[in-house]
DNA sequence: AAGTGGTCTAGACCACACC
DNA sequence: GTGTGGTCTAGACCACTTA
């Protein structure tokens, strides 16, 4: 019942689809199946692994998932033909991501203040018109150096609770993580130099490159909240780790 | 044979599996079902759907590779507590990216040699003691302006045919991404003050912040090209939508 | 018209974790 | 032990696409 597997392209993790995948993945990565070649149909599968053509289809419908092949109806799957990167960023909460690399860390609130909702949170956000907003400006310390200045935009109307929260003790991004767990976001990452006023606070020198991330965020369409993160360009990296895809993968 | 479906929590797509699917992501994202909450039991969800197991399975297994639930034998599926933000960065192409915003591209090679890889090439890539090092120096322009300065080290043994390339008239990203379709590589994005010969050849003021993108690429283990990519911080930002995950999705 | 992949069924055995 | 999810089977019907 058992396929003979190459030793060379015997994968990780034992159950079969996996296997199929695996084989099929590394011809592919490999540079073996060219972008364009056709995958063995389904059935062919099935007779070299002898089994089910469910378990075949599994394998075959994560690599389409994955973006490395392409399924078409009645012609076959083949291997894509990559376009762009796409790179899974992982973007960790300050607090827990400075407390990972074993740095001490501290949360400073600098600003708190409730107002209406500008012109711009309307248009940018989709917040009502008659909506309030918690503008926060607040730092986040990393072994006492500074290591982001935040700018925060709170629309009060769709978060419950929000009288709740102390925004002097705890920090913001931490606090409504704890209490709106999922959410849908939309991120921009750019490089600017610090004005004065940036770099006082940033405790850098005045035109220093920082790395400034744009956050906003959604729940069930309801905008949440707007951030503007400050990193010092040299203290702040983002690393990542990937494949090239074809198309969008992400929904 | 049809669940009825609430018109409310209606999803597209039409097969079963993917309205089982987006029923409970709904009740997760609208926070509905809390972090730890458990999810019906695949037995419970047969029931509820009149279907056969392989088909709320199907649904369960994508919501636990998106990182939405977490699934535990003889215990159920929980929705997940999101730590990290992960988002999927989309990297295109340079030429491809400036040509669909329409602008018209042109590219320049400043600088080419070869020659023996050095002790960088050999600690961070990998790369044989012997081997020869393509070094190349190039820039990208959009719509006459400088969009990217470009700084490359292509492993040459690694790459076949490499000696049919004309860097002159061909961006190395691109051939490379003709010739070397699938790969492995790793990303790091920083910000950085623009120093007085990246300035000129930038054709920016000297100290404007930049975005530098370190891109190293693999196939099969073996190291292909290092690339530093330096782009005027007003120029190029980097977008992407997303929702939180819990933990690494990406293997 | 034919053959592919997309989906679904109604079973089954197993590993594992918890009791 | 007991019950969960993980995996697999041997069928089936259908939609779509392409030859």
């Amino acid at each position: 019942m058992q396929h003979i597997v190459n030793p060379t392209e015997r994968a990780r993790g034992d159950s079969l689809h996996q296997r199929i995948r695996s084989t099929i993945e590394q011809r592919i990565l490999s540079g073996e199946w060219r972008p364009g070649h056709r995958i063995p149909f389904e059935h062919e599968l099935m007779a070299e692994y002898r089994c089910a053509r469910m378990t075949v289809n599994k394998a075959l419908q994560s690599l389409a998932e994955a973006g490395l092949i392409e399924r078409r109806r009645r012609a076959g799957s083949f291997v894509r033909r990559p376009s762009v990167h796409s790179a899974v960023l992982a973007i960790p909460d300050i607090q827990a991501g400075i407390l990972a690399r074993g740095l001490a860390y501290r949360y400073e609130l600098l600003h708190a203040r409730r107002c209406r909702a500008s012109r711009a949170d309307r248009e940018t956000m989709g917040a009502l018109p008659t909506g309030t907003v918690l503008v926060l400006r607040c730092r986040h310390f990393a072994a006492r150096r500074v290591f982001a200045l935040e700018h925060r935009r709170i629309m009060v109307d769709a978060v419950p609770h929000i009288g709740d929260a102390d925004f002097a003790t705890e920090p913001p991004g931490s606090w409504l993580l704890r209490h709106i767990p999922w959410h849908e976001a939309e991120l921009q990452i750019a490089a600017m130099n610090a004005d004065a006023e940036i770099a006082t606070l940033l405790e850098v020198p005045s035109g220093t490159a920082c790395l400034v991330v744009d956050r906003q965020t959604w729940r069930a369409g309801a905008a949440i909240t707007a951030v503007r993160l400050w990193f010092p360009g040299d203290l702040q990296k983002l690393v990542t780790r990937f494949t090239p895809t074809s198309e969008a993968g992400a929904k």
